[in-house]
RNA sequence: GGCCUGGUUGCUAAGUGGUAAAGCGAGGGUCUGCAAAACCCUUAUACGGCGGUUCGAUUCCGCCCCAGGCCU
């Protein structure tokens, strides 16, 4: 069994690419081992993303806390969609929440397709505690590639070594990182090789490239009948009528009035959607342009995980619970 | 029937008398505070057909085929 150390404790991470089927297996796998869920979505923790992120639905019945199904979901609309969620804040609550499950003495779930999320915590990354400063981002976004991987060369010319010299982002990350401490961090990297202080069961859903396509068109047709087109609508201009039965749902809280330019951030539906709104594509286009989209990203996704030797892929349900209650016994 | 424009790799699209950009798409990959992001690599003999001119034509000439436009 994986990382099997004695004094550890045991969690279940269900992964895969978008439209699998990751959040009903969870719920399945939580209702039968008394587990919990933490969400390791990276759009799902913004509230007033539902539809579009493929949020679970909220039980009524048990308002308060997040729900499903009567099993409890974590890490769902814990921030405001209007400002940018990062790795550390995810690390931050996922891990709250993953003791206080332990506490209560349940099985902690992590389900979601950010793969960088749920490395970060089950893995605890080590983040240099360093927050985003907007302001010398601004600055050094003013010069050019070269020159930023020139001054990290000076500053930390370890991690200049092996960080990929053409990502703008990154470079100015760790720059940002270099002129704050004045440490050097070096090298990172290689985290999947390290040992985790929890002993996982990772599960991969594996589904044939036919069978993905064909389900990422079906749940886009269905979530545009749910209402997928009128909710990126109401993030950019929500009513201020009384919600409606219907739209009361779940995470709303307040009005979000997103920038078109927010909107396009936040990607796949989000961003076809609301260019479709402002008419740049016709609702055809939206709809094709989004199928290719979600595809790549599920191409991206998987080249994620297929470097990770540890999940064990599975494509039924039964095999999963014989793996999951063997998992435990041990 | 006549005239014009165009036919370049999966698509769009440059271009030159000495065998050919780029973008998109497709495939693969990187990843430690924007990850639905950002970045990297790959995509072998692609110039409608047949002749001609030329040392050499995708590039010039002729004919043909195809597409679009115009004219009678």
């Amino acid at each position: 069994m994986p990382n099997h150390l004695s004094t550890s404790h045991k969690i279940i991470v269900v992964l895969g690419p978008t439209a699998s089927g990751k959040s009903e297996l969870a719920v399945k796998i939580a209702r039968k081992f008394n587990g919990e869920i933490i969400s390791a979505d990276s759009r799902q923790v913004y509230y007033g993303l539902n539809i579009g992120s493929g949020k679970v639905l909220r039980d009524k019945k048990i308002p308060k806390s997040y729900f499903y199904k009567e099993i409890p979901h974590h890490l769902l609309d814990v921030a405001s969609p209007k400002r940018t969620f990062t790795v550390a804040q995810y690390q931050k609550l996922a891990k709250k929440a993953l003791k206080e499950i332990i506490k209560r003495g349940k099985i902690p779930i992590i389900c979601g397709g950010t793969g960088l999320y749920i490395d970060a915590l089950i893995y605890d990354y080590q983040l240099p505690n360093v927050p985003p400063q907007p302001k010398l981002r601004k600055q050094l976004e003013k010069k050019l590639t070269e020159e930023l991987f020139q001054q990290l060369q000076k500053l930390d010319p370890r991690r200049a070594k092996n960080i990929d010299k053409n990502n703008r982002r990154r470079l100015i990350r760790a720059l940002e990182i270099i002129l704050t401490t004045k440490k050097p961090i070096g090298i990172l990297r290689q985290a999947q090789d390290k040992k985790s202080k929890y002993d996982f069961l990772k599960i991969g859903i594996k589904k044939s490239p036919e069978k993905l396509k064909k389900l990422i068109t079906q749940r886009l047709k269905k979530r545009i009948k749910q209402g997928l087109i009128e909710e990126v609508k109401n993030l950019h201009q929500p009513f201020y009528s009384a919600p409606a039965e219907g739209e009361a749902r779940q995470g709303r809280r307040g009005k979000q009035n997103l920038s078109w330019k927010r909107l396009d951030d936040l990607g796949l539906e989000y961003r076809y959607i609301s260019r479709y709104l402002r008419g740049l594509i016709s609702k055809k286009e939206m709809i094709e342009i989004l199928k290719k989209e979600i595809w790549r990203y599920t191409k991206r996704q998987m080249t994620w995980f297929k470097k990770d030797k540890k999940i064990h892929w599975i494509e039924s349900k039964k095999i999963t619970f014989k793996f999951v209650k063997q998992f435990l016994k041990n």
